[in-house]
DNA sequence: GATTCATTGTATCGCTATGAAACAATAGTA
DNA sequence: TACTATTGTTTCATAGCGATACAATGAATC
């Protein structure tokens, strides 16, 4: 494969994005895994030279989900030199044809990280051209990245619960309608920690953001929930 | 003036720093003059090519004002194509003999924009090579800047306002020494609204951060203040 | 030295928000 | 009809916060 046109994209500029999602329990983070080399990296793009930044994540985005506005937030520059590994990125190109060492993909980057939420079941991931694989891996239990992106997801983590309470994007998190235990289990996932079920209901409702539908009945034996959708 | 070693730094890659200072009343920025254009902009530069981004903008930094170690805090990165504006560049740098329309200072560039707070007294800022004089100017009553600044200041406004609580970082705002009022003043400097004197002392003090030292007499005829610093 | 004044330190009152627990309702099962 | 699991709501105690009042105190004034 010949180099994949190098001057239509700013030099030394990537972005990271981090893609939660909510499988009904656990949150999860897409990965990228390179089979030659057992790697997994954070799907990530570079910018085109006419193109906002803002729009090479979203089309980064499209292309690996199909999924087209969606929720994204930038959350931090990366641009220590500790994350410029060159022999990394040589590696993983390695299978591809690029043998030349002084090559644009080796060079210095700067990564701007940006998060996305998704619904979990609507999404077919699908491996670019560099990676063989795409999977979803949950938050707490994901394998070793390269350079930095451990951190990078660390820090995406962080943001997201900082602002977790202004921003109630668990909008794209669910399905159009679904249960407050749905919306609880939710707030769980990303918070890392368990709430008060009462006090939990108490709060979102008194934020008057939310629409109560038909009641869902599952076949359980029990009391069954209204169903909810937010309000436009 | 030749070219300023244009392969010394990433191509495409700025930063702008909003230097907040305090006054005693006032919260001001330090804003550069352009005298040929009448023009105003951040304090900005480039990101060397060997050198970190944290680096780059500490060390911009210490050029201008002098000062070192300084509490920086990263807010941003502007990506748009609509501060891509190549005229506005170049009737700045026609006056230093850049008449080359393809050098690398009229491409398009990505900015990451950075906040500092710093102690008013201790500075004295000096203008760069481009710039005709530095100054500061209150943030309320700011001139029109070029390119997208007058944006960046908002932005960097908001963040520093919702994140004021968590990082108290008012430490670098003050002397070393300071009063229960100095420290409420800086806080509505910030905030831009008033606040209840005894109710913020009340919640300063449940902090747990100030450590209370002798009186300060400062001649008034009027019951003397504590005076605190911040606990290390 | 008593009085006055401006400012500072602290206490009080009422309301709201919140954590913990109890209570009530209900869909299905035995 | 009783029972169970889950959900919706209420209650109670406490913490936090806005608004206000009160007390303390340097210095100036008489």
């Amino acid at each position: 494969m010949p180099n994949p046109e190098p001057f239509d994209f700013l030099p030394h500029i990537a972005y990271d994005s981090v893609v939660f999602g909510f499988s009904g329990e656990k949150l999860k983070i897409l990965l990228m895994e390179y089979h030659k080399t057992g790697w997994f990296a954070l799907p990530g793009g570079f910018v085109g030279i006419n193109e906002s930044l803002d729009n090479a994540v979203q089309r980064g985005l499209r292309e690996r989900t199909g999924l087209d506005e969606v929720y994204l937030e930038q959350f931090y520059t990366f641009g220590s030199m500790e994350r410029f590994k060159p022999e990394v990125m040589m590696k993983i190109m390695e299978p591809h044809g690029f043998e030349q060492k002084d090559h644009w993909l080796f060079k210095r980057f700067l990564s701007i990280g940006y998060y996305a939420l998704i619904n979990y079941e609507e999404v077919e991931p699908k491996p670019d051209k560099l990676s063989d694989s795409i999977g979803w891996y949950e938050v707490d239990k994901l394998p070793e990245l390269i350079l930095d992106h451990n951190f990078i997801v660390q820090k995406a983590l962080n943001h997201l619960r900082t602002h977790l309470d202004q921003k109630l994007l668990s909008v794209n998190l669910l399905p159009e309608l679904f249960t407050m235990k749905d919306l609880q289990q939710v707030y769980e996932a990303i918070l890392g920690e368990e709430l008060n079920r009462a006090n939990f209901q108490r709060k979102i409702l008194s934020l008057d953001i939310l629409e109560r539908h038909e009641k869902l009945f599952s076949g359980g034996s029990h009391k069954a929930p209204y169903l909810y959708s937010f309000k436009k």
